[in-house]
DNA sequence: TCCATATTTCTATAATTCCAGAAATATAGA
DNA sequence: TCTATATTTCTGGAATTATAGAAATATGGA
């Protein structure tokens, strides 16, 4: 992941309102929401909620398909996971002790997390 | 964690210049580093690099330190686990197969990370 | 005390983002 | 085709954020 996306990214999920989205597709799961239930779970207009999936989709952290006359949105974990091994890379020079709380998949080896 | 603060967080890491010093601190481990020294190293004017560094401790990323003239900042690994962990509470409702690609070190249990 | 270094604060301008209203587009069904 | 539903696009003004220059503050050493 290059610094640009990454910006885009968190830029993204830097407002009340397309983080509370976000994590409502999080919780969602890969089957994912129309649009127009988000917008009434999350209390917004219609326009300024298409404005801010636009933005979602834009930075890579939500994926839309047409429905029928619905358009379901659903969070991308792929692309959440590559930011996150981007903020945390090279963590303290190599001193995994101190770096434990935050960790990728990728570096829990084997690990059978609790949940998700 | 409350939504406001993982915004401010997602905020403050939203910026090139603030996100570079960010990652920087990270690399650098608990020790941290002169404010001096990151300016340096990040091409930064000393008043900008200054209240970038401010906007990332009042977000709670970094914690800083005076040592004699310089004044040395350090990344909160426990904030940024924290805000790693709301982005991605109760995801997927519970499929973990699916939400696979991103764990915090609370889902990990007694895993043994190869690096951080 | 005086000076040099390190960092922060103040200030003004430039740039960006946010939001609501109105209009436009796409689809499904009568 | 006509109508209703679902979503997006366009637009303008308000609010927020970013940046550089200049001045101020804090510390250590001569």
């Amino acid at each position: 992941m290059e610094q640009t996306d990454a910006v885009a990214a968190l830029s993204a999920l830097a407002h009340p309102g397309r983080l509370g989205i976000f994590r409502r597709l999080v919780k969602a799961g890969p089957e994912g929401l129309p649009a127009g239930e988000i917008g009434r779970l999350e209390g917004m207009l219609a326009n300024t909620l298409s404005s801010n999936l636009a933005i979602l989709a834009q930075a890579g952290l939500a994926v839309s398909r047409r429905d029928g006359r619905s358009i379901i949105y659903r969070a991308d974990y792929e692309a959440m996971s590559s930011l996150l091994a981007f903020l945390m890379e090279d963590c303290c020079g190599g001193e995994p002790a101190i770096c434990g709380p935050v960790v990728t998949r990728a570096d829990a080896g084997a690990c059978a997390p609790r949940r998700c």
